[in-house]
RNA sequence: GGCGUUGUGGCCGAGUGGCUAGGCUGGGCUCUGCAAAAGCCCCUACAGCGGUUCGAAUCCGCUCGACGCCU
């Protein structure tokens, strides 16, 4: 082992399939703290739905970024990896190991690999891109983003109203294009990731799903949804488990349908999540059942 | 046994002589500050066999299956 080179064990993998077990055990194993990179672990009144770590799992190894936030907060990617990053200088000053866990892909990049810098730009500029996208729909904004910047433009899916708000918002608040903050060299970083992800089979993964739902139930989700329904409209809250449940309180669907689109729903994302992982060629894939003592040889073996 | 109704892709479901309805499930994918978000692509079926027709999922016949009623 290098004395002077730090090290950030990143666990991946879809949602239900044991993340949060195997990297306890890693944590024991490497006396170390735990990140959490989820993007919706962060909020503490949605501790059900996201399948926060039990309070014996929290008590017994200290875990960062989880349930650190209200949902009354704004927050992004952008401050994620800010943050992050700052733990991690905090954590490598007394252990050259850290473990980092969590599902979101984009999160996942962003501290491990890094975003470019974009200026902040004030959040009326989205809201008013949001409403004209309402109002006109997306052929204005394509055509707006056509003559601001013809290079996102020729990059960006056209169909994707996100990227191209985003896309604009950065070209109207900073007068520049937003192509122009892309692809600049990163910061660098003082540790190297080592990537693993955990995989099962798809019917292995649907089940687990299904019986975490199942589980979320009896947990309450049902009153956590209740207690945030009036807050509905939230960013926090376009989630999954949350958004079905305020359906039915709103008496839009019943409940068995609502618990069945969850199921369902949570079965996409992980589909999702495994796309987004399967693109990392540097990450090492072990079976959900594979004994945590191979995956610790395999961190050995490459420090 | 007779009579009637009916048979559309994994599921639901429209169509009715000639431009691959649509939805759901499922699968593949994109991703730089809303990411558990947002978006894109794919799965071209008409029970089987024969006939009519330039052309049939659509009309006719038979066979098979389903359902219903009658005896």
């Amino acid at each position: 082992m290098h004395q002077n080179k730090n090290y950030l064990i990143v666990i991946v993998g879809a949602t239900a399939i044991g993340k949060t077990a195997l990297s306890i055990k890693l944590s024991k194993h490497f006396n170390t703290d735990i990140l959490s990179c989820d993007s919706r672990q962060f909020y503490k009144e949605m501790a059900i739905g996201t399948a926060v770590p039990s309070s014996d799992e929290l008590i017994n190894v200290t875990h960062h970024f989880i349930q650190n936030r209200s949902i009354f907060d704004d927050y992004n990617v952008g401050q994620f990896e800010r943050d992050a990053i700052e733990k991690l200088d905090e954590l490598f000053q007394k252990n050259n190991i850290a473990i980092m866990v969590g599902g979101s892909g984009l999160y996942v990049n962003a501290v491990t690999k890094g975003l470019d810098y974009f200026p902040t730009v004030s959040p009326e500029i989205r809201e008013k891109l949001n409403q004209e996208l309402k109002k006109n729909g997306l052929e204005p904004l394509q055509e707006q983003l056509k003559e601001l910047d013809i290079e996102s433009y020729n990059s960006i899916e056209l169909e994707n109203p996100h990227r191209i708000i985003r896309a604009l918002e950065i070209c109207i608040g900073t007068e520049k294009p937003y192509s122009y903050y892309k692809n600049k060299p990163k910061r660098e970083r003082n540790f190297t990731p080592i990537l693993i992800g955990i995989d099962a089979e798809r019917e292995i993964i649907y089940n687990r799903i299904n019986q975490r739902v199942d589980s979320m139930m009896n947990k309450g989700l049902l009153e956590e949804a209740k207690k945030l329904h009036q807050h509905k409209k939230l960013n926090a809250l376009q989630t999954v488990g949350y958004r079905e449940l305020f359906q039915f309180l709103d008496d839009e669907i019943t409940l068995d349908f609502a618990i069945s689109e969850i199921k369902k729903n949570t079965r996409r994302f992980a589909k999702r999540q495994n796309t987004w992982f399967k693109k990392d060629k540097t990450l090492k894939w072990f079976d959900f059942e594979e004994d945590s003592g191979k995956i610790i040889n395999y961190i050995d073996s490459i420090q």
